[in-house]
RNA sequence: UGGGGCGUCGUCAAGCGGUAAGACACAGGACUUUGGUUCCUGCAUUCGGAGGUUCGAAUCCUCCCGCCCCAG
């Protein structure tokens, strides 16, 4: 008889990271089982999630959803950057995907738990649950699960969260876990390059166009708006004195404009969609915080102002490069992680 | 075919007799559970062409080719 609040179904992937994260669930007593989600590419792991099950010896369970990968991240994916933004499917993932079946399948096979191996710790405070950063800052992954709340909480463990990455590669040699060396870039994409999967995706691809700096003048040419992203100096080629940027994607135009590394700068944001982990809209007023305007970012000191209808205006303290529409702003007061919402654009004028 | 100027890496550009800086671009790598950024490495045996002077020239001379400007 497995115990229902000690049994655990955690999602593997094939990297060290899940493999050693069902270890130390092991280790604690846990009875554990391994989903793996088969997504409908080719890039993911499967065997390597099957070998690491069989290796430390718990059921282990594929569960096929390429159907909803496709509709939920997919196209949201290859939409944002035809729409001039820039995705972040990562996100979209943990919560429209990967812990909405974890919860599911956890609930189905009877098991009490759901657990993954993000670099994150998850604390229960007064009945409620709190999302915190990993003690390893430099891997901290909270970030991606912004998006979660309080039912995701209620039942999740991030055995890694309290541990640094050496130790969790520590871990996986002690137990000889395959070495599955490896840092994935988008995992439904195999080859690293966006662009080209876009223009392998069925859709309408927006046309070639002009690059054109602040004065208007014509500096290059590019392939589509969708080959581009905000922040980008790579692969634009523009000899000059000085490298560009991109500093905004015009699609209605088809055009991209460039500036110097001094026109990226932005002195805040607005987002949409901001969800808040705690489960309550901070509806009374202003507050401070500090802002992740994309993954791994250090952190700005920033004032939080809720608008109507789930928005926010975020003013920084100190101007930030490539905010990019797309991605995410996520707030937090130390390691707390309050909430976050999906960036709509930079605050230029003051 | 009168005068003047200029031609050095894909682009911009140092060098002015002592044996080809740098920047941008590009390529590869590092970093990275998103994109972008960043970092590292590589990138003209050769200076529009052909001769000449010199121990030695991209640097001086001659001619040729090609641009640009001012006069015609």
């Amino acid at each position: 008889m497995k115990d229902f609040r000690k049994s655990v179904l955690i999602g593997i992937s094939g990297g060290v990271d899940s493999a050693v994260a069902a270890a130390i669930l092991q280790e604690r007593g846990y009875h554990v089982e391994g989903l793996y989600l088969r997504n409908g590419f080719p890039v993911g792991g499967e065997e390597a999630a099957a070998t690491v099950a069989d290796r430390l010896g718990f059921p282990f369970h594929v569960l096929d959803i390429t159907e909803s990968f496709r509709t939920d991240i997919v196209d949201y994916f290859a939409g944002e950057y035809l729409a001039g933004r820039t995705p972040n499917p990562c996100i979209v993932c943990n919560k429209r995907i990967k812990f909405r079946y974890l919860r599911k399948e956890a609930r189905a096979r009877g098991l009490g738990c759901i657990a993954t191996g993000h670099y994150a710790r998850v604390k229960e405070r007064n009945g409620s649950f709190q999302l915190l950063k990993g003690i390893d800052t430099t891997k901290d992954q909270s970030y991606f699960l912004f998006q979660l709340g309080q039912e995701e909480l209620a039942q999740l463990i991030l055995p890694n969260g309290d541990r640094t990455k050496g130790e969790i590669r520590k871990l996986a040699q002690d137990l000889s876990l395959p070495p599955r060396a490896e840092s994935q870039e988008i995992c439904f994409i195999p080859d690293d390059n966006y662009r080209t999967f876009l223009e392998d995706y069925p859709v309408a691809l927006p046309s070639p166009g002009n690059i054109i700096d602040r004065e208007g003048t014509i500096v290059g040419k590019h392939r589509g708006t969708h080959t581009v992203t905000i922040g980008q100096r790579k692969g634009l080629n523009i000899a000059s004195s000085r490298p560009y940027y991109v500093i905004e994607i015009n699609t209605g135009k088809d055009e991209v404009i460039v500036g110097r590394d001094e026109d990226q700068f932005s002195h805040g944001l607005r987002a949409h969609h901001c969800s808040w982990i705690s489960g309550d809209f901070p509806s009374h007023g202003t507050f401070q915080a500090r802002v992740c305007i994309r993954y791994r970012h250090r952190g700005v000191d920033a004032e939080i102002t809720p608008l109507p209808r789930g928005r926010v205006r975020v003013d920084f303290t100190t101007p930030q490069k490539a905010v990019a529409s797309g991605q995410a702003a996520v707030f937090f007061r130390d390691d707390l992680l309050l909430g976050g919402g999906w960036i709509e654009g930079g605050l230029h004028d003051a």
